[in-house]
DNA sequence: GTCTATAATGAGATAGAC
DNA sequence: GTCTATCTCATTATAGAC
């Protein structure tokens, strides 16, 4: 699977031969089938792990933090931190157009942890800690800045690590909805 | 080349065979290579089409307003309105991993149109209208929250079309950085 | 310039021993 | 559960008539 996630995200799933995981992992052709079905099995497995500590790491947040703010920079930061230390996951997981290899999974915005980031938002409309507007304009106006600047370190645009951008980032990303 | 962007952003790119745009289009296979040479010259037309038309309207943009807000607010509404009229073309320019199937491309963010839209950014700090920031943080907070909106909308999440959220998602954006 | 027919490649997937 | 060897087949790309 570590195989199967550098040569996905390095040179896309299309790109990517089984052959290809084969000599890159030193596993079998037989065993990557035996365990993995086909090709989307190994795409499939790949995604549910990663959208699994995903979740995993969300609740966390959402369990340490009680305000919406708290919650939202700590989630701008844990997307910050994942990108620099696994830029692999984290294309994977942004970038990959799952619906061209995954056509059942839906598209990734609405997977669980983007639906819970999402409710993290409304909650704050709710409490009253960010302007009342629509969810979803919410959700973008405070996450997008973010998600934007990570697909441009993940494309190479930035010299400088995301977390030197962060402060910044948090800054006018919260000034956008706050109260 | 109306089918090829059909089919490609509908089935992408590489689920797309010369033989599909071949039933689609009713031109022949001998025809198509002779015009494109093979199949991601086609992809490179379209781009390189698409890239033309959109740096032209920026351009136009620029020209008829002077203020840094009001192109800013100016590209929102245009990027919204590609979105809404030709959903295909925006998903070709936005999402397409043109990484994938061309390689020789630069990422889409490093190219013209999008340095333009940074530029302009750039220069609406000089001018003292936006805060004094690094240009890519002021333009990745200015436009993520509605690059987000398309990808929503494109990925079918949003029932109602981008026009309905225009004025909110203008409001936060331009909040976050104005001085 | 456009077409039909076809060649050549390399992919995904399987069989069956160990 | 893992391996090697192999099959099948769709795809890209070409040849050559019109």
């Amino acid at each position: 699977m570590a195989s199967a996630l550098r040569l996905f995200t390095g040179n896309g799933y299309f790109n990517t031969s089984i052959p290809d995981i084969v000599s890159d992992s030193g596993v079998s052709t037989g065993s990557i089938y035996h365990h993995f079905g086909d090709k989307e099995g190994v795409a499939k497995s790949l995604f549910d792990t990663l959208v699994g500590w995903m979740e995993e790491a969300l609740q966390q947040i959402e369990k340490k933090n009680s305000s919406a703010r708290d919650r939202c920079r700590d989630i701008i930061q844990l997307l910050f931190q994942i990108a620099e230390e696994e830029p692999d996951m984290m294309e994977f997981m942004l970038h990959a157009r799952h619906k061209e290899f995954l056509p059942q999974e839906g598209p990734i915005c609405s997977s669980r942890p983007f639906l819970h980031m999402r409710e993290m938002v409304a909650e704050g409309i709710a409490s009253g800690e960010i302007q009342p507007m629509d969810d979803t304009v919410a959700a973008a106006a405070v996450f997008g800045g973010a998600l934007r600047m990570i697909q441009l370190r993940l494309d190479g645009i930035l010299e400088k690590p995301l977390t030197e951008y962060q402060d910044d980032i948090w800054t006018t990303a919260w000034r956008s909805v706050a109260v």
